[in-house]
DNA sequence: ACCCTTGACCCTGGGTACGG
DNA sequence: CCGTACCCAGGGTCAAGGGT
């Protein structure tokens, strides 16, 4: 670009004052880059610049690839003389932390865009360059030098274990929330930041499936194109760990009670009572972290976790979401549709979330991460004194009251927080003023339904998709009576009633292998948690408690 | 000519250490 | 306890080049 003193009458802007002389250079300057740009210009000058420093695009002109490669040699070995076929000479840092670098650097130098010419160009685009990049990289893979600190993603025996500690221990905001959004994070595998941005209008009524929610994520990158933020599916699940609906109700009828929503249905966060649009999700985004951080530091969760090698981070609740749905069938694809993620096999593909066969893609994948099965809420046959009526009245009357006819999805929820107030293993995982007036109100109409039954029950549901359309229906509760045949399929339904069916029948078999697997896990968790209390007590009589603290 | 892969670059966020 | 510096991962865009 040259510098032309007359640009503005050159193109007919008369109000462009002309400039006395030829305007002096402007040294380039990126708030993220020149950290990194001044530690290289130091070494290359032998001198100690400050970050106040600033350089010329002339001053740079001089720089060749050289230059560049041995500064990220020396960054990576410690000196300039490398021989990369010698095994005993290993980076001491990642290959992204020397890409970073050359990001810095390239963004200073004058010419940018071309590649390195032989005598011109860019610097840092120049193969001298990408050679010490890549040779860092091989090593990474020959598991010489930096170590990773990529997190990994968690077990399924790992989350269970963090959704059992947060419950029952600390604030409503540590406890119920923190389940809330865990269980939300993994239904829609989000990254933690996306689940802080949700807000209370982005839950609407499914238009298709009575039974369902559907949910709109925002998430942090190009979020200017609002057709990439799809309505997704949420479904219940068998399994109460991973109940999406069951989270969000149990938490959203208390959440009014502690501040939140004061902004309005429009514009309050789901997840804090904050309403500065900047602050509120990275407060809650914090929050949440930090919750997590502490119980992946208690001693309980820390005897399950050090039995796998590897580090977990926040963004490892995402990884086990998408695992776990891989595990359950789902193809990468599909998982990338309901993940969010750009299609990673054909990048030119923008319209992925617009295409017409999404919505079922994300319903399959949705269903894979209803451990279980996916389940909807439905009042038992008895259940006729539990109207709508009551259960606004009584069950969800603030939900019902905050969403005033507008996307209400108050009935939604109503099922599966009565469910879980008439269900004694919820006895800790409720708000206790919830639970005492949802069961007194109940306790004055229960009459048609038999004691001790729940008028409440989960029916299982089956997914299916017939010319790119999706299906979601109730499957029948199957006799009790021992059928035999299994895969016969000698009666007289038609094909794909018996096909249901026999899905079904395997799907409970794997729930009921499951919940076995897991008493199985507890059983042994148990022991193992004893185990460590015991390590712990020992070492704590031997080494005191300071020492105790660095272990963990 | 078109599709797809790959390489290069850009930008944001997470995690940790450290000092006030 | 909080802000800042630093290291690193990873999700994104764009363009060149190869295959059909």
């Amino acid at each position: 670009m040259a510098n032309n003193a007359n640009a503005g009458a050159a193109f007919g802007l008369e109000d462009v004052p002309d400039l006395p002389e030829a305007p002096t250079e402007q040294p380039k300057y990126n708030r993220d880059y020149h950290r990194l740009f001044v530690k290289f210009m130091s070494w290359l000058h032998k001198r100690t610049y400050t970050k106040a420093a600033r350089f010329q695009p002339s001053a740079l002109a001089g720089i060749q690839p050289h230059h560049v490669a041995d500064y990220l040699k020396w960054r990576a070995y410690g000196t300039t003389d490398v021989d990369f076929k010698d095994l005993e000479q290993n980076p001491t840092c990642r290959s992204s932390t020397l890409e970073q670098d050359k990001k810095a650097i390239s963004f200073y130098m004058p010419i940018k865009g071309a590649t390195w010419n032989g005598t011109s160009g860019n610097p840092t685009k120049s193969d001298p360059v990408n050679e010490v990049v890549k040779e860092v990289k091989k090593a990474e893979t020959q598991h010489r030098g930096k170590k990773s600190c990529a997190t990994r993603d968690l077990t399924e025996t790992e989350y269970r274990k963090v959704v059992h500690e947060l419950y029952g221990k600390g604030s409503f905001e540590s406890t119920i929330r923190t389940a809330c959004m865990l269980k939300q994070q993994v239904h829609l595998i989000t990254r933690t930041d996306d689940i802080s941005k949700l807000k209370y209008s982005d839950y609407k009524p499914h238009p298709d499936f009575p039974f369902a929610l559907s949910c709109k994520v925002h998430w942090s990158k190009n979020i200017s194109e609002e057709r990439q933020c799809p309505d997704q599916i949420i479904l219940g699940s068998m399994d109460t760990d991973f109940c999406a609906m069951l989270g969000l109700a149990n938490y959203m009828e208390a959440s009014f009670n502690y501040g939140y929503g004061a902004a309005g249905r429009e514009d309050a966060f789901l997840f804090t009572p904050e309403s500065d649009p900047k602050l509120a999700p990275k407060h809650c985004n914090a929050a949440y972290r930090n919750i997590l951080k502490a119980v992946f530091l208690s001693a309980p969760f820390l005897a399950v976790a050090l039995l796998i090698a590897g580090v977990l981070g926040s963004h490892s609740i995402r990884k086990f979401a998408a695992t776990l749905a891989r595990g359950m069938g789902a193809t990468a694809d599909e998982v990338d549709i309901r993940g969010r993620w750009k299609a990673r096999l054909s990048g030119r593909v923008v319209d992925a979330y617009i295409s017409p066969e999404q919505p079922w893609i994300d319903a399959r994948v949705a269903e894979k991460l209803c451990m279980g099965a996916p389940i909807a809420y439905k009042l038992h046959p008895d259940a006729k004194r539990v109207t709508p009526d009551w259960l606004i009245e009584h069950v969800v009357p603030r939900t019902h009251a905050f969403y005033d006819g507008v996307n209400d999805i108050s009935l939604h929820l109503a099922l599966p927080l009565l469910w879980a107030a008439l269900d004694e293993s919820w006895e800790e995982r409720m708000e206790p003023p919830v639970r005492v007036r949802i069961q007194d109100a109940y306790e004055r109409i229960k009459a048609d339904v038999p004691v001790g039954v729940n008028p409440v029950v989960k029916v299982p549901l089956s997914i299916w998709t017939h010319n790119t359309k999706l299906h979601i229906n109730e499957i029948e509760p199957m006799d009790t009576g021992g059928g035999g045949g299994t895969a016969g399929g000698t009666t007289g339904t038609t094909g794909q009633a018996s096909t249901r069916q026999v899905a079904n029948q395997s799907r409970q078999v794997t729930a009921m292998q499951t919940q076995q697997q897991v008493r199985t896990n507890e059983e042994i968790l148990t022991r193992i948690i004893a185990q460590h209390n015991q390590l712990q007590q020992l070492i704590a009589q031997k080494v005191g408690p300071a020492t105790v603290r660095l272990l963990l």
